[in-house]
DNA sequence: CGATATTTTGACATACCTCAATGGCGGTGG
DNA sequence: CCACCGCCATTGAGGTATGTCAAAATATCG
C-alpha cells in the first residue's frame, strides 16, 4: 500500500517529464520494493548480474570507475528522479560501481516486468531509451569537462549542470543548492586532488561566482558561473529542463 | 542492386556483432544510400535535426565537443560497423559535431524507416538500444582515461582500446592497426597538448610498449601496453569483443 | 622541386600534485 | 562539562607533469 502511494506523490519531475503522466502510471506499477539506503554504500559493483534496477526518488547517488592504485573517477551523478541503472536493463550487467553520498531513497523495478512492459509498449520503450541516451549526453560532457577545460572551468561546469538539473527535479533553489559532498568528492569528479579542489573553490568564491560551504552550493552569479565553465545546457535535450 | 550488394557483402563484425544474421537483414534492407566521404569533412554539427542515422563501413570518424576557445575534446572515435549516431534516432538532434578523419563509407539509414522497425521488431530494438549502451559505457570509460589517468597511462590504454575494437572489427592486426592521425588528434582524443604527446609517445617507444608511426601504431608489448594503461576490455560488453 | 603540414626538440612558464602541518568541528566517552 | 578523537578544510613548500612558445627537422603533396 504505502509503496504504490509513495510513487504515486511523486510528480513526474527531472528526468522522469521525459514520460506522459499515463506512462509514468504504467511504469511505477511495476515497482517491487522502496529502499532507504544509508550514505556513503555501495549499491552494486561492476560485473555482477543485475535483476532490477533502480529509480532514485530522493539523495544523491554516483557511479565510478577504477578503485585501485589510479584514483578512482566518477563518470556520473544521479540526483532525485534519475534512473541510476536502467541500462543494465539491456546489459544485464554494469561496468562500473555504483554508491549513495547521501541516504538515499530508491525505487526497485525488476528487470522481467520491465522486459514485459517495453516489449508491450512501445512509445513507452523509446522514451526509456531516450533516457539512457540523454545519460550519455551527460557523459560526453563530462568527458568534455575533465578532458577540455581546467580546474576552474571544470569545477564551474559542474555546478551549472547539477543546478540545471536539481533545479528540474525541484531540488534546486534560487540562490543555490544542497550539496552534501566533501572536497574530496569534488576532485573525483572533476578529477583534480583535494588539495587543488580547495584552491579552486576558494578562486570561485573571490571571484564572486559561488560559495561552496557546509554541504551548500550558494550561487552569486549564475551567468558568469556558467560563462565561466563554457556551460550550455543544450545537452540536457530538455531532459533536466527547467520548465 | 550495388547498395544492398555492399552491405551484404560486410559480414556482421565489431558492433554489428550485437544483431543476428537475420535482424541484420532486416536492418540493411532500409540502408537508403551508401556514401563515400573524403577525409577531414564535418559531417553533422551539434543541434541540428536529423532524419537518419549513419553505419560507419569503413574508415574512422569522431565526435567531438566544444570548438570555441577551450581546445577541443574527442568524445568518441567510430571505427567499421560502428553507428555513429544511432542515438539521433530517439533523440532526433546531436549535442556534439561529427566529421571523418579518414576518408569513410557511410550507409545511409532513414529514420522513418528505423522508427517504423523498431516498433515492428521488438528483440531488434532492444539490440540496437544495447548498441547504443555499449557506447555509452565507452563514454564512461573515455570520461576515466582522461579524467582519472595521466598522459602516459590515458595514451596507453587509448591504444588498448582501439586495439580491441580494431581486431574484432577485422581492421586491427597481429602487431599492430593503421592508425592514420595526426599527434594533435591524438592530443584532443587524450586532453593533452600536441607537444605533449610526442613526449608521450616516446616514453611509450623508449619503454617498448608501441611505437606509433607514419599512421600505423605497432604494438610490441601488449601485456605490458594493457597493464599501463590500467586497461580491462569488460566494459565493451563482448560488443567489441575479440571472437 | 617548392610549398605546406607534421614531427621533433629546447627552454621556460604554470597548473597541478604530494607531503606535511595546522585548525575547525562534531561526535563520544569519561 | 571537558578531553579526546576522527574527519574534513585549509594553508604552505617544494616537486612534477604538462602547457606554451618558438625554431628546426622531416615528411607529404602537388
Amino acid at each position: 500500500m504505502k509503496i504504490s502511494t509513495d510513487l504515486a506523490a511523486t510528480d513526474r519531475r527531472g528526468m522522469l517529464a521525459q514520460l506522459d503522466p499515463e506512462q509514468w502510471d504504467r511504469l511505477r506499477a511495476l515497482c517491487s520494493d522502496i529502499r532507504n539506503i544509508p550514505p556513503r554504500t555501495t549499491i552494486s559493483v561492476a560485473g555482477e548480474p543485475l535483476d532490477h534496477s533502480l529509480l532514485l526518488l530522493d539523495g544523491i547517488a554516483v557511479r565510478y570507475v577504477g578503485s585501485g592504485p589510479s584514483h578512482r573517477q566518477m563518470v556520473a551523478l544521479q540526483v532525485a528522479y534519475d534512473f541510476i541503472d536502467l541500462h543494465a536493463l539491456p546489459l544485464q550487467r554494469l561496468d562500473h560501481d555504483v554508491a549513495t553520498l547521501t541516504s538515499a531513497t530508491l525505487a526497485v523495478f525488476p528487470h522481467d516486468a520491465l522486459q514485459r512492459l517495453v516489449t508491450e509498449d512501445k512509445e513507452l520503450a523509446l522514451r526509456l531509451w531516450r533516457m539512457t541516451l540523454i545519460d550519455a549526453a551527460i557523459h560526453r560532457q563530462w568527458t568534455y569537462r575533465v578532458g577540455g577545460l581546467r580546474a576552474l572551468a571544470g569545477m564551474a561546469h559542474f555546478f551549472c549542470e547539477l543546478d540545471y538539473r536539481l533545479v528540474s527535479s525541484g531540488r534546486g533553489g534560487e540562490d543555490g543548492y544542497r550539496l552534501p559532498l566533501t572536497q574530496l568528492d569534488l576532485g573525483d569528479i572533476v578529477g583534480i586532488s583535494e588539495v587543488h579542489v580547495n584552491r579552486t573553490l576558494r578562486q570561485l568564491r573571490e571571484a564572486g561566482l559561488c560559495t561552496f560551504q557546509n554541504g551548500f552550493l550558494q550561487i552569486h552569479d549564475r551567468p558568469g558561473l556558467s560563462r565561466t565553465g563554457h556551460f550550455d545546457a543544450s545537452y540536457l535535450y530538455g531532459g533536466d529542463a527547467v520548465p
